[in-house]
DNA sequence: CGGGTTTTCCAAAGCGCTTTGAAAGAGGTT
DNA sequence: AACCTCTTTCAAAGCGCTTTGGAAAACCCG
């Protein structure tokens, strides 16, 4: 059923009948009535290609996830975002596409995508310091929110992140005012531009208090469950181990957690831990009383509000770019106590 | 740049282009070469939405993803599983398109992306028993791959499962040889195919052996950390505690072992775990020597496969429906041993 | 060199929609 | 009744591509 089955049908014109079914104000109430019911009737849906074709716009937004070669893993924040964000697409009619591109030809992709025309707008997911992206797409053009930042970029442009150094900041702050003096880092992957700033706010509260930070006890890598266990397990077996951690994610702070009990040691008591929660679904920090310390934000919510702005960016692709800073709750769980003497 | 405007350049007519760019046997060497470098160089890229409207298809694979109005989460399988597509979809040159659909309108859902022409064909996730949406599809006629299966559909249709009764018969045998009378199992919704398959697979070891299934400790959520947690919390205060359990994820068995540590327990010695592993890639199952002892079957690969068994169903529409079971693996890991007495 | 074959290229139609510019119809005014 | 103004409807062009049905050019061979 095409739109010119349905004037048929109806005696119209395809003009009368689109112009009833898109609400222009040209068309008698009485006969838009009877477009809409047999519309509705016969079940008819407009091609959304030919109407992307007709009107320029294509009615979906890109999401482009970086697939690294060497670590192809998928955030597993990444469910969570999209599906705050598809919240959002879902209401105002969007639909959302994904491309998976190997970060060897970024460069192309982009402009591919430009120019295929599939999407009317994009979001940018996992920048990195001085991310080559975001000049890429200004100057292609294409509409486009960061989901976080990226330091050293000088351009103006639309993003969504969370107050990263700020929050890793608080969370050192709170276990030096624990006592704590040798603080563990468990970060994501530095050149991430969300884990470097992490990193500066951890060492932003160590300098405040006078502490010096110490490679020994900072890491940083792909934050699986493997790696917290190995890293706090190492940093344990150290002759002045840490007696807190910090954890960029609940995934690792779950294997820091395996190795502070294979120790022998009990959490909170012995060892404290604050992690960086994002609030993923199957991954809740308890209900009643958090099970970790934690510095809270959730990425669902960033989803919502990174989708709301790129839909009124597109609306009105001449207005500044906008920007949103969300603040980590720090929320005080079972994971965290006194340094022990 | 577009076709009419790089035929110009080219003094060729669009025809001509087009057949050279697509490989078309009519159109001689020399221009070939001199139509591809010209393209390369001006970044010529064709319009998908033209593309697909002249050709009427869209190159691009839908996924559905029920969003169900009271669990709103996201499952973590997710991820690994469209990575695992999207390989595939690039090396062709599909897109992906993501659907959030609420469950309460799924039934024009799939209508509604059939008429507007969105995409080739789609994924359907997250199967339940007797699942309308397989008759549904057939009757439109849109190509689609299932990831797992629906009991009691009776139609024949195309889709990739792992053996999800058999891996957890295995698994409930593995511990009833181990000494194990006692076994919890910590399942996920029963309405999902998957769930139903494993607890009949549970079932099925327990009656070979003369055991009666005990309702006290079967139970069936949501998979997340805290469902594992609370769950074994509770079975690990009964008077006759399970001795073992089976968990549907490696993220409700991390509650699991939450609950056991709580309760002065261990891993193994007293109380043995195993659990389903989909070789999620940020919750990898140990190294070497893998954390829990599990049914293991990697979700990514699944992914491939009815990707790959997708793109063939619409490349020859008029093959019949073909099917993958995938095994799973038992492997042993430190999470179990013979049952305490 | 003329006729047939093959190669190379093209004009134009069509995919399903929106939208412009214009015409027809209805209603009101003198 | 003639004129004007809204309202309602329409025919046709256009979005950027593919593809059909030919035509022109090049080639081959007796």
């Amino acid at each position: 059923m095409n739109l010119k089955q349905l004037s048929e049908h109806l005696k119209l014109s395809q003009t009368t009948v689109s112009r009833a079914l898109n609400g222009y104000p040209e068309v008698s109430e009485a006969t838009r009535q009877r477009v809409l019911k047999a519309a509705q009737d016969l079940n008819y849906r407009p091609n959304t290609r030919a109407k992307g074709l007709a009107t320029g716009r294509s009615m979906a937004i890109g999401h482009v996830i970086p697939v690294s070669t060497q670590h192809e893993m998928v955030n597993p924040v990444f469910g969570d975002f999209i599906a705050g964000a598809g919240e959002i697409y879902s209401r105002e009619g969007y639909d959302m596409v994904l491309s998976l591109i190997a970060d060897r030809d970024e460069a192309s992709a982009y402009q591919d995508i430009r120019s295929r025309g599939m999407v009317d707008g994009i979001i940018v997911h996992g920048p990195v310091i001085n991310d080559v992206r975001i000049a890429m797409l200004s100057r292609i053009g294409l509409p486009f929110v960061v989901h976080g930042r990226s330091t050293d970029v000088n351009l103006p442009y639309s993003w969504v992140d969370v107050n990263n150094r700020g929050a890793f900041e608080r969370g050192t702050q709170f276990l030096i005012e624990l006592g704590h003096r040798r603080i563990g880092l468990l970060n994501g992957l530095e050149h991430m531009d969300y884990a470097f700033r992490r990193r500066s706010g951890y060492e932003r509260a160590l300098a405040a208090q006078g502490l010096a930070p110490d490679p020994a006890l900072m890491r940083s890598a792909e934050m699986t469950e493997i790696y917290g266990y190995r890293a706090a397990r190492e940093m344990l077996m150290l002759g002045d181990a840490p007696t807190a951690f910090l954890c960029s994610s609940i995934i690792t702070a779950i294997g820091v957690r395996r190795a502070v009990h294979e120790a022998g040691l009990t959490l909170a008591r012995d060892v404290s831990v604050i992690t960086f929660d994002d609030e993923l679904s199957y991954l809740q920090n308890g209900d009643d009383v958090p099970i970790f310390t934690a510095l809270r934000s959730s990425v669902r919510q960033a989803g919502r509000q990174a989708a709301d702005m790129l839909l009124s960016l597109i609306a009105r692709p001449k207005d500044a770019p906008g920007s949103q800073l969300l603040e980590a709750d720090l929320i005080i769980g079972r994971s965290t106590g006194p340094a022990p003497r």
